[in-house]
DNA sequence: AATTATGCATTATATTCTTATGTATTAATT
DNA sequence: AATTAATACATAAGAATATAATGCATAATT
């Protein structure tokens, strides 16, 4: 009975729309932080740190790695746990430089935000 | 010469991906602010608030309002000025509600994405 | 034995946005 | 007076991004 109630609870948590174009920024920070990860390890991350709030879909997950990877943000290393494979992500020095990039546009879209939908951030 | 100056000014000025997924809740609020706004004047408006950061184009925005009313969150109202037409839009009922919605949806989304890029605001 | 968790991936579809284009009126500039 | 910029609407092709569904396989748990 408990994974059913799990069930109805997950369809209930659709992400929000504002996520979009979010999960580059994510990933690129955790590795930032982790020096590296892969791909499911990221997904346990971002519902650990989100309390579930935010599901990183495979769908959403890999595409977006493999095309960090073909822009050289990211290197790929390989690994055999047992006869399952895992992939480690990590970031290269683009990849860093990235990094900071997209944490400063994530400062000034939270900042605008802010101004747009509460006028007392609005500057005079 | 100035102009050409603008036009390579704006040339770089395309917004990052974090906006995609937040027009919706834009345009909510500000005609939550302000009663009711037609088309371009939310553009300026976003514009002015956001010091040229984000530009609202109009293949988003007409799309975006047409969509809100069709949901029956906005009531249009088309005025003339002199012979152009000016189509103000104003929140319904729903709409106020799902304003509301939007923005604890946005509070949410910052909170999250804070605790991801920055280890001090997780819990525990 | 069956289910859940781990771990990768792709594909069809939906959503959202950008860029380009179109039409037309009014104001400002040269 | 003529040109450009600003105002004001709109759509359509294409890109980017994500969801939902599906697929394969191994390891751990109940």
């Amino acid at each position: 009975m408990h994974n059913y109630i799990m069930y109805i609870f997950e369809l209930s948590m659709k992400n929000t729309n504002l996520y979009k174009g979010s999960i580059t920024t994510i990933i690129l920070k955790l590795l930032n932080e982790h020096d590296k990860m892969y791909g499911y390890e990221i997904t346990q991350k971002v519902r650990d740190i989100t309390k579930n709030e935010l599901q990183l879909t495979e769908g959403a997950l890999y595409p977006a790695l493999h095309k960090l990877k073909d822009q050289g943000l990211l290197d790929v290393e390989v690994l055999y746990v047992g006869n399952r494979v895992r992939k480690y992500y990590k970031l290269t020095e683009a990849g860093t430089k990235e990094t900071v990039k997209k944490l400063s546009e994530l400062e000034s879209y939270i900042r605008n935000m802010r101004a747009l939908v509460n006028p007392k951030y609005r500057d005079e």
